[in-house]
RNA sequence: GCGGCUAUGGUGUAAUGGUUAGCACAGGACUCUGUGGCAGUCCCAGUACGGGUUCGAAUCCCGUUAGCCGCC
């Protein structure tokens, strides 16, 4: 059935939209957070707890499955909704990301959405460099295994066979994610190639996956307009904005809506890894549907929690002498049965159950975040 | 009681008599956006105490205190 979306409202304020992303496990209210479970596991938690956190969808990882435990292992298990018993929806990154982070990403020590102010100035990446650790070509990418030291190759039609063993709902495209610091002439060659690979991947795809095409085109404003012309003129089920938006966060919104005036209206809009929370309203004002972060998560592994009175870093000594919930306002099972100074000493002391009730509270608290920009799109206010 | 050994940030340790006493952990602040439970940057903080030798002492000498070991 691939996925079926409907609008259900657009905002007059601005591009924002109300939907319902239905596939074959069920039904997205969007605009929607992704939670990200790499490697077919929200870490730290299973899958009933992830769905207590009202997370909708989540997205798993081509590169890492791929690697470990293999796709043969996990369509042999009934595909990943089976593999890690959950039986909602769940779409797949390519692998396209990890050309990056794991090439210029691990160079020049990068972010890929915004280019911090004190990294490598002046330095440009260049038409035809390559990073250190894998080769970039025509037909996608060599790397080596980080387990065993093998060579392996990845490209449009390797990531699609792979994507359509593993067996999410929704499956994306293999591109090149360009770095923050490549030239205008390095993204333009880049692109070339994610457009070329844009059409093999559909042409390669055999299953009812929904697929979406991704644009790229870094902070270059013709090239951004040029790949989502391109990209959303092809026969996808939806599309995923990713790469670089610039030096500014400001500049954000600005160059997601270069993109979304180039895209078909009628379907659905993935932003590939943004959002912090004061993102979200921005991205989704700018038209965003679905969007994936490893925020909450990776965050609570690090002792951060999300709360209406901003980050707090619970390994400080001095929550030790709080006792009372991670949010007064929350109603999580976090927040109503553990407090502060337990989920401190438990960091503290190493202990995994720390991460993991930080975790469950992160999520919870981001979905309930865009569950009130929704309402508000309701209401009109946005 | 006698003899020997030891004493450096909160903890564990480094420094041929010669720059500003180094490192790790702990503590504090920050960074992290298609995930490395990782990593990085910065800060706080020390030569047990009292004398002496020397241009110069964590380092050599004497005493005090404390701890460890052995002997009676």
């Amino acid at each position: 059935m691939s996925i079926n979306f409907k609008i259900l409202k657009k905002s007059n304020k601005s591009r924002a939209r109300l939907g319902l992303l239905e596939t074959e496990h069920g039904v997205v209210e969007t605009p929607c957070f992704v939670a990200v479970a790499t490697q077919a596991v929200v870490k730290t938690l299973e899958s009933k707890e992830v769905e207590e956190t009202k997370s909708q969808i989540l997205i798993s990882n081509t590169y890492h499955l791929h690697l470990k435990p293999g796709e043969k292992i996990v369509e042999k298990a009934g595909k990943i909704h089976k593999f890690m018993n959950w039986n909602r929806p769940l779409m797949t990154d390519s692998g396209g990301y990890q050309v990056f982070s794991l090439g210029f990403g691990m160079d020049y020590g990068l972010g890929s959405k915004i280019l911090k102010e004190n990294s490598a100035k002046g330095e440009a990446i260049r038409e035809n460099t390559q990073p250190q650790q894998l080769k970039i070509n025509d037909d996608g990418v060599t790397f080596r295994s980080p387990l065993n030291g093998d060579e392996l190759f990845i490209g449009p039609k390797e990531s699609i066979r792979i994507q359509e063993r593993i067996g999410a709902d929704i499956i994306f495209a293999f591109d090149e994610c360009t770095p923050p610091l490549a030239d205008y002439d390095y993204v333009k060659k880049s692109l070339e190639k994610t457009h070329r690979w844009a059409k093999i991947c559909l042409k390669t795809k055999k299953s009812d996956q929904a697929l979406y095409g991704i644009v790229q085109g870094s902070k270059f404003k013709d090239l951004r307009i040029e790949s989502a012309k391109f990209i959303g003129g092809l026969d996808f089920d939806g599309f995923g904005i990713g790469g670089e938006f610039g030096d500014d966060k400001k500049e954000m919104g600005k160059m997601i809506e270069w993109v979304v005036d180039e895209l078909p209206e009628k379907k659905p809009r993935h932003l590939l890894g943004v959002g912090y929370l004061e993102d979200m309203e921005l991205v989704i004002k700018s038209g965003v549907d679905t969007f994936d972060c490893t925020v909450p998560t990776h965050y609570a592994r690090r002792g951060i929690a999300f709360t209406s009175e901003g980050e707090l870093n619970l390994k400080q000594t001095k929550f030790l002498n709080k006792n009372e919930p991670l949010d007064k306002g929350c109603v999580c099972n976090v927040c109503l049965n553990y407090k502060k100074d337990y989920i401190c000493h438990l960091l503290k002391a190493g202990e995994i159950t720390g991460m993991k009730l930080l975790t469950f509270h992160n999520l919870h608290y981001f979905n309930t975040f865009v569950e009130e920009i929704r309402n508000k799109i309701k209401r009109g206010e946005i």
